[in-house]
DNA sequence: CGGAATCCTATATGATACTG
DNA sequence: CAGTATCATATAGGATTCCG
C-alpha cells in the first residue's frame, strides 16, 4: 500500500494503485459534493470498521486527495473533505460510476444464476 | 474476489470490485486495441507472476470482460481480447489513464520529500 | 466522537517446481 | 507455450477493548 517508490509501469496502475482500496472510492464519492465527519462517513460505508475507515482515509489524505480538519472541542469534531487535488479525480469517479451503473443493470437482469 | 452475490451500496464500489485487483487495469489496458497472447500479456505486466496473471486473466474472463480463446496447437497458443462488453470500459480506462498521467507528473516534481 | 491498540484470522500474493 | 500444483509468507481485514 506504499504509494510512494513504487515506479509504474503505465498511468492507469497508478491511479488504481491510489483509488483501488477496498473503499476508497466510495470515500471520495460521498465527498464528491459535501463534507463529512467521520461518523457520516462511517455510516455510509457502513461495510468498513472502523479501522478499516481510519486506515482508508489516512491513505487519501497522504496522498493528497482528502483533507482533514479537526476541532479541538468536545465531543471531537472532524471533518473530511476532498482537497483541490481530489476534486481533479472528480471525471474519474463519475466514469466509475456510470458505467458501475450499466454493470449492475446488466447483472440484475442475468442475476447471476451459475 | 467472487463478484456474485455482493451486494453494492454504489455503482462505484462496483466497477472498482471489477476493475481495482492489482493488475486488471493494466490488463484491459494493453488489450484496449490489441488481442494478446499470455506470454505477451506477461511480459507487459512483468511484475505478475503467471499464477497471478492466470488468476486476474479467469476473473476479467468470468466477468465478461475479456475472452480467452484456446488454438489447439502444439505449442499452445491463447489469445486474450476485450469482449464487446469490455469495450464499453474503454472511456473508463482512459478516464484513469489520463488522470494518472497528470498525478504521475505531479509526484516527480515533488519526489516524495516528506 | 473519533479514533488508537491489540490480537487474531482470512485472503492475497509470491516462489518454485512440474506438465500436456 | 500456457498454464497448474504446492508450499510458504505477507498483507489485508475483522473483532474487541480502551481512551482523551
Amino acid at each position: 500500500m506504499k504509494t510512494c517508490s513504487s515506479s509504474y509501469t503505465c498511468p492507469v496502475e497508478a491511479t488504481i494503485h491510489l483509488i483501488g482500496g477496498k473503499y476508497k472510492a466510495v470515500i471520495l464519492w460521498h465527498l464528491r459534493n459535501q463534507v463529512l465527519r467521520f461518523s457520516e462517513l462511517h455510516r455510509l460505508v457502513p461495510k468498513a470498521t472502523t479501522k478499516m475507515l481510519t486506515q482508508q482515509l489516512r491513505e487519501l489524505e497522504s496522498d493528497g486527495l482528502i483533507s482533514r480538519t479537526v476541532y479541538p472541542v468536545v465531543p471531537p469534531k472532524t471533518e473530511y473533505a476532498l482537497t483541490e487535488f481530489g476534486q481533479t479525480l472528480l471525471p474519474v469517479l463519475e466514469s466509475l460510476c456510470d458505467w458501475g451503473t450499466i454493470y449492475l443493470e446488466k447483472i440484475s437482469d442475468a442475476d447471476c444464476s451459475f
